[in-house]
RNA sequence: UCCGCAGUAGCUCAAUGGCAGAGCAUUCGGCUGUUAACCGAAGGGUUGUAGGUUCGAGUCCUACCUGCGGAGCCA
């Protein structure tokens, strides 16, 4: 008999099967073991009576402590004392290797200590949860730009210069005479890859100098970006729509299992269907007057500004579905964002807020297509022309409306999940803190 | 960088300024249906670091270190 997992026992009940995997706790009585087997799929309660294996059988499983690894042989049965429905009644077994002070007891621990021991507490349930909902989000971006006609066109990670000038950059020393930086977004690459396929999108690690201390930031994070040539801001907020709601319904269909071990309350999920309540820069600043005179915010809000995290929160707070803001003032977006033509001091950039706190899950908008513009904010940014000559061309030849988003892998999937905090939601997180294991 | 909170056994936490404690984990023993199993026993400590106040400091004061939460900035 070959090697069976955990999630396929269901299909096995009444025969032998062998299962390999890890001790993740076990309990005895007398002449009872019940070892619960853990594979990576599931976990499954093992039953060895004394008398029905071998004596060295038995005296080795007696002795193991949690996560040594095993291989078990016996018959599925099914059970309903057993938490997954079907038990296993050990034969044969054969141990690799008993673990001894696995450092991941039963009780609780406090974030540092799992933190530290990042490369363990992967094996636990919640977090095995959690990057089971992980895969399923960046599955489900993949499945739904690629059938939605966009060509994968990955960026450089190495970059010469700031995409934003602003933010701060990981320096990188590149042999010796030059210097390279961590890229911050593919923003500036997708725009010459969007003229060249029409719809792309770029997805890979970015990374952030930000000395940001909060449950959204992480330094390394995974980002997906789509740009679209012969696109506006309205095609953006339609594309951001359909691509959170997709998300929503894969993860719910997808990983049902898994949120309920989260004890996700589904039904926010469920809700994240278009259309999105679009929100004009304008109408969010009176919603925020509106909650500071009602004492739900402890600042007033001045137009001009950038939303700051509370802003966010309370503005998300007034809806069940992500919101989408736009027309922000372009003294807080990025250079090369466009202008509205109507209000040359508004930028035609949107923002998604996520319900529930989440902040800011999406950003993006329409790009600037002027090149006599894009020089002008250049140099009114301080930054080198020479090092934008290169972009400066897709407005030499061939310029055209075009436009696209940046969406936050981590933060998306801790929204699915309904958890605290980003730094759960990617294997080894880097922060500003922490750079092990 | 700023504001707030914390640091005691491997882990999670107690201890009015007066003998350093418990649960889990570990080791040993018991139990044929356990569900974070339970019952009994044992080992385990430079109370983050350095000073200070005091007859006496885990506890009060000062500085520093480390971490957490938040702000700014951002996805």
């Amino acid at each position: 008999m070959g090697q069976i997992y955990i999630t396929e026992l269901s299909r096995h009940v009444g025969e032998e099967v062998t299962l390999k995997g890890w001790l993740y706790n076990m309990r005895s009585s007398g002449k009872l073991l019940f070892p619960q087997l853990r594979d990576g799929t599931g976990i499954v309660q093992c039953v060895v009576a004394k008398n029905s294996v071998a004596p060295e059988v038995w005296e080795a499983l007696k002795p193991l402590g949690q996560e040594s690894s095993l291989v078990v042989t016996g018959s599925v049965r099914e059970d309903n004392r057993a938490p997954g429905g079907v038990e296993i009644d050990v034969r044969d077994a054969q141990v690799l290797q008993n673990a001894h002070d696995y450092p991941i007891t039963p009780k609780e621990h406090g974030t540092e200590f799992l933190l530290d021991n990042r490369h363990l507490w992967l094996r636990s349930k919640k977090q095995h949860a959690i990057l089971k909902v992980r895969h399923t989000v960046v599955k489900a971006v993949r499945d739904f730009l690629d059938h939605d006609g966009f060509t994968l066109c990955d960026t450089p990670i190495f970059t010469p210069a700031a995409c934003e000038g602003t933010t701060t950059l990981f320096e990188v020393d590149y042999f010796g005479d030059e210097k390279a930086y961590l890229t911050q977004s593919g923003q500036l690459y997708n725009e010459a890859t969007a003229a060249a396929f029409g719809k792309v999108y770029c997805f890979g690690p970015t990374f952030r100098a930000e000395k940001s201390k909060t449950r959204r930031h992480l330094t390394e994070f995974w980002m997906v970006e789509p740009e679209m040539a012969y696109a506006t801001l309205d095609d953006v907020m339609d594309l951001a729509e359909r691509f959170l709601s997709y998300i929503a319904a894969r993860v719910l269909e997808d990983r049902a299992e898994e949120l309920k071990a989260l004890e996700r309350d589904t039904s926010k999920l469920e809700a994240i269907i278009p259309p999105f309540p679009r929100l004009h820069y304008d109408d969010a600043v009176k919603m925020l007057d509106e909650g500071f005179e009602q004492g739900a915010l402890e600042q007033k809000f001045e137009w001009g500004g950038d939303l700051g995290a509370p802003d966010e929160t309370y503005l998300s707070s007034k809806f069940d579905k992500p919101v989408m803001v736009h027309h922000y003032p372009a003294a807080v977006k990025a250079f090369y964002m466009k202008r509205d033509p109507e209000r040359d001091e508004l930028a035609l950039g949107v923002d998604v807020l996520a319900p529930e706190g989440y902040g800011e899950v999406i950003g993006g908008g329409e790009r600037a297509t002027s090149l006599e513009f894009l020089q002008k904010q250049i140099a009114a940014h301080d930054l080198p022309q020479e090092a934008f000559e290169w972009y400066l061309d897709l407005r030499r030849y061939g310029s055209v409306p075009h436009a696209g988003f940046g969406m936050g892998v981590e933060r998306c999937t801790a929204w699915m999940c309904g958890i605290e905090h980003v730094r759960e939601t990617i294997p080894f997180p880097r922060m500003l803190y922490r750079l092990t294991p």
